[in-house]
Formats: structure tokens, C-alpha cells, sequence
DNA sequence: AAAATCTGTCCTTTCCATAGGACAGGTTTT
DNA sequence: AAAACCTGTCCTATGGAAAGGACAGATTTT
């Protein structure tokens, strides 16, 4: 027989009510250090007590993060919370934000792929003119098998013809758009968070609602026409953006400057 | 009579289950552009065919979307999508993580304030000995009344001596700390999101579960001792974290880097 | 004016989350 | 060995979410 790693499924828990409450306060105090690897929790019946809830609640949340390997539960004695986070994630320098070659494998899915009329706000990233049509691509990363990223880009139709769908599933568009006389030049990017939406959720094997890391990217070539819209969602238990800051002092308040090198 | 602001409950939302699915289904498609603001939506009876729900479910979602002003239904006629997608979030240029004068009021206010033993990872970050202590602070920012952040600093206990509780509701804690001679230097920033637990949910007037943006920064003095370590959470539909970067060719893959002036 | 379509409302029924309690059996402490 | 504590399991009862259907009234289209 052999052993698998354990396949951990991140953000799963109870759908909502006052079991998802317990859930996510008990995992929030797991991962900020109090209750620190290795101590046992309160019993289930303290537990109850403290949140208000019955004991039935209380052991769907201990359920849920046993089943995310967060705790480890022996009957009879109590609940403790197992070392291992579950792995460390994928760690992106935002000067490099799509070079992982941390050691890791990843690997790329094309789950649709099709021409269509541009949704409003692509339009305006782009300055499309009405009725202008755009290549749309969908497509998930994933490391270590897990998918941990869902990539939808938009380019314009012309530019989008020097390269195919089979170009598309082997190499980065940065690169297509490269290699076909693109002269990309700048871009701007936009980070915040989402919820999952229903075909999001699925794609990622995230439970429904589970927040996500969201960056949006508009790049621009030499002359400052837009060629690529990118809407990209991390799985936040998987992937971490990090970046290096150094202080310049300039009399005032002050301000950061970004470390172009190695991140960590 | 006076026309007050809509005031917005961001991430409301039905708590889980199938409507709540549908919400976010909903929501995404509206915010996506697939429902451009002035667009009617297909009929709840239509609605609830496509999601494979019921009507009164379809209903639920609605409600949900109607109270955060997202949609607009009249009796009769159909459920339209409004304008305005609840005014521009703050946007914070990566360079100047944290000074929000872009003619919007920002106000602080100190949520607790207390010494304590640092929780696992902070003592890791700042590499403190076991045993030390730590002065912890929790504050909530807000913009036009609304909080939108909750941050939590960590201060090692002789560094946070030469200020108290009332220098720290008014002045951002670096400064502080730069006044009292302390000569910061470089910060490792992390960026990922997290769902809000219940005491952060309160605080920042979000549904329990809500997606956040989370910023976790780790701050080093010239002598490469840890000073300050920060965990920020925002609602992400009131703050982004915006970064300009241009293309550096390198004859590889080429990477990016980190455009300092202003964003945008 | 008539027909089609849509929302608003009310109804009943089913299913699941939760509360609250009881008891067996394992583990730790005394 | 005994006592205290804990998890594992089973029970009943209740409330809310959801399904599914029906009808009134408003709006739009024909």
C-alpha cells in the first residue's frame, strides 16, 4: 500500500449559519498563533459554552477542520492542532509574477476558449471601439496537481490571430504576443479580493464563497494601445503575492520604494 | 428633505446555501460586465430555470442584490442593473501603501491596545527571544465613515516605549517610530486574501466569511532587527492595492519591474 | 383593447441545521 | 482503582430554507 499526501481540500467548512461562524473563528485563531501546533483546544463542551452554540455545532466545525488536517481530534482525550499548516504556498515576487520556477511544478489547462464581444469594462481597459471583438481564453494553473489559479485573458482580434489554441495551452500569452512583434511596454495592475462565484468555485475546487485573491492586469504595448486584459483568482491557501519594500526618506512622511531583486 | 449617500452594505449576501449561490452567480455576472449597468435581467421565472432553483430562492438572491443598490426591480416590469456599482474604492499605490490624500478623509480609530505575550508567527518574523513581549494594537480605518481596515500591529516592547495609546490614535505608528529614532529600512510585505472571522466581521460592518485582502508586512530597522509587524485586512470593495510595472526585455521570459512615481 | 409577460404575495410540504439532553466508552488525572 | 474529563453516538423537537404551485396586479407588447 502506498501513502498519498494527503489531499488537502482548502476553505472548505460549513456553508453558512452558526457552525461557519465557529469554523472560521477557530481557524482564524489557529492561524494567527493562538492556539498555537500542538496545544489542545477547549473541550467541546467549553467550546459550546463560549460561542453560544450546542455542542452539535461546535463538533460540525471541529468536523470541518479535521477534515482540512488543521486539527486532529483522538476520542476520549481532546482536539489538537496538528503541526503542518498544510504546505507552503506558491510564492509569487510581484517583480516576476508569473515565473514560478521555485522548484515547483505547475501546469496549465485551457478550459474554454472563444471570440467574443468584449464585457464593458475590458472594452474600456483596451480603448475598444464598439463593436470590436475580442480573443477570450480561460485557463487554470495548477501545482502539484491542485489547481491554484483561474486565468481569463481578453486580447483584441487582430493581435490574437498570430497565434492558436495549441499555442495558447503550451506557452505563456506574454510570450505568444512576444514572439509575434508585440513590443509589450507597460502595465498596470489592480489587487483585491472576491468571493467565488459557482463555475469559479468549481473550477478551482473551492467551496462556493471562498474568498479569493483577485488581480486584474492591463497591458499596453509601445504605443500604448492595449493588448492584454488579464483577470486573474489565487487560491489564497496556495499562492501568496510577496514584494520587498525599502524606505526612502524624504523629509515628510516618507515612503516606500520596491526592491527589484529576489524577493525572499 | 435631504438626499442622503446610499449607504452600502458591501458583501451582504444570503449566508449559504442555494440562494446564496445564485447571489454570487448573480453578482459576479453584473460586476463582470456580462450585465451591463442599464440591462434588464432575465425574468426571476427564467432565473430560476438556468440555476435549477426555485423561484422563491431566485427571489432571495434578488432581494440580496436590491439591497446593496446593485439592481433595481420594478413591479411588473423586470429587475434592471443600476448605474453606479457603489462608488470608486480607494486606491492605494504600492509605493505609498499607506497615505490615502487623494482628497478622501481617512480616520482611525483604536480598537484595543494591550501588551501580550506574541502569538507564534510574529515572534517568528521579528525574531524575538522566547519570553519577550509585545505591544499589540487593533485599529479601524475608515473613509467617508465607513471602515474599510482593520489593522493589527505588533511592536517589540522596548522599541514601542518611547510612545503611548494617544500618540498612536493620531499618528501613523511609522512615524512614530522614526521620531523616536528608530531607522527603518526595508519591509517584506505578503498579499493574500482570508475570509472575515466573526470579531473582524463586526468590526469592519461585513457579513461573516466575507472576503478580505490581507496584507501582512513585517518592517526592519538599519541593524536588520524587526521593529513593527502588521497584519491588514480591507473590504475589497472599498480599497485596492494598485501597482504600475514595465517590461524589462532580457532575452528570456522577461519579467517586470515595479514603476515608482505615482500610479495613476 | 387584448394578449403576453413580469413581479408581488400567499399557501403547503419537505428537508436540514440547530438545540438540548442522555448515555456509552475511552483517556487522563488523582 | 477511582474519579474526572473527554469524545462518540443516538434521541427528539423546533425553526428556517427551499420547492412547487396558484393567483392578483402591474407593465409591456401586439
Amino acid at each position: 500500500m502506498t501513502v498519498q499526501p494527503e489531499q488537502m481540500t482548502p476553505q472548505s467548512g460549513p456553508a453558512g449559519g452558526k457552525a461557519r461562524s465557529v469554523y472560521l473563528s477557530l481557524r482564524g485563531e489557529i492561524s494567527s498563533g493562538t492556539y498555537a501546533p500542538g496545544a489542545t483546544l477547549p473541550s467541546e463542551a467549553k467550546l459550546a459554552a463560549a460561542h453560544d452554540v450546542s455542542r452539535v455545532t461546535v463538533r460540525r466545525a471541529l468536523a470541518a477542520l479535521s477534515d482540512e488536517g488543521l486539527v486532529e481530534t483522538r476520542g476520549g482525550a481532546g482536539t489538537r492542532v496538528t503541526g503542518g499548516t498544510g504546505g507552503v504556498p506558491l510564492s509569487a515576487d510581484i517583480a516576476l509574477p508569473h515565473l514560478f520556477q521555485m522548484g515547483r511544478e505547475t501546469t496549465a489547462r485551457l478550459l474554454s476558449f472563444s471570440y467574443v464581444a468584449p464585457p464593458a469594462p475590458v472594452a474600456a481597459a483596451l480603448d475598444l471601439p464598439a463593436g470590436a471583438r475580442v480573443q477570450r481564453a480561460t485557463r487554470i494553473r495548477l501545482s502539484e496537481g491542485r489547481p491554484f489559479s483561474h486565468l481569463t485573458t481578453y486580447v483584441p482580434e487582430e493581435i490574437s490571430s498570430h497565434y492558436d489554441e495549441t499555442d495558447l495551452a503550451q506557452s505563456p500569452l506574454l510570450q505568444l504576443l512576444e514572439r509575434s512583434g508585440t513590443r509589450i511596454e507597460a502595465a498596470a495592475q489592480s489587487v483585491t479580493a472576491t468571493a467565488a462565484t459557482p463555475d469559479v468555485a468549481e473550477a478551482l475546487g473551492v467551496t462556493l464563497g471562498a474568498p479569493l485573491l483577485s488581480l486584474t492586469r492591463t497591458v499596453r504595448d509601445a504605443g500604448g494601445r492595449g493588448v492584454e486584459y488579464l483577470s486573474a483568482l489565487y487560491v489564497p491557501e496556495l499562492f501568496r503575492l510577496d514584494m520587498t519594500l525599502s524606505r526612502v526618506r524624504d523629509g515628510g512622511e516618507g515612503h516606500w520604494r520596491p526592491v527589484i531583486g529576489e524577493g525572499a
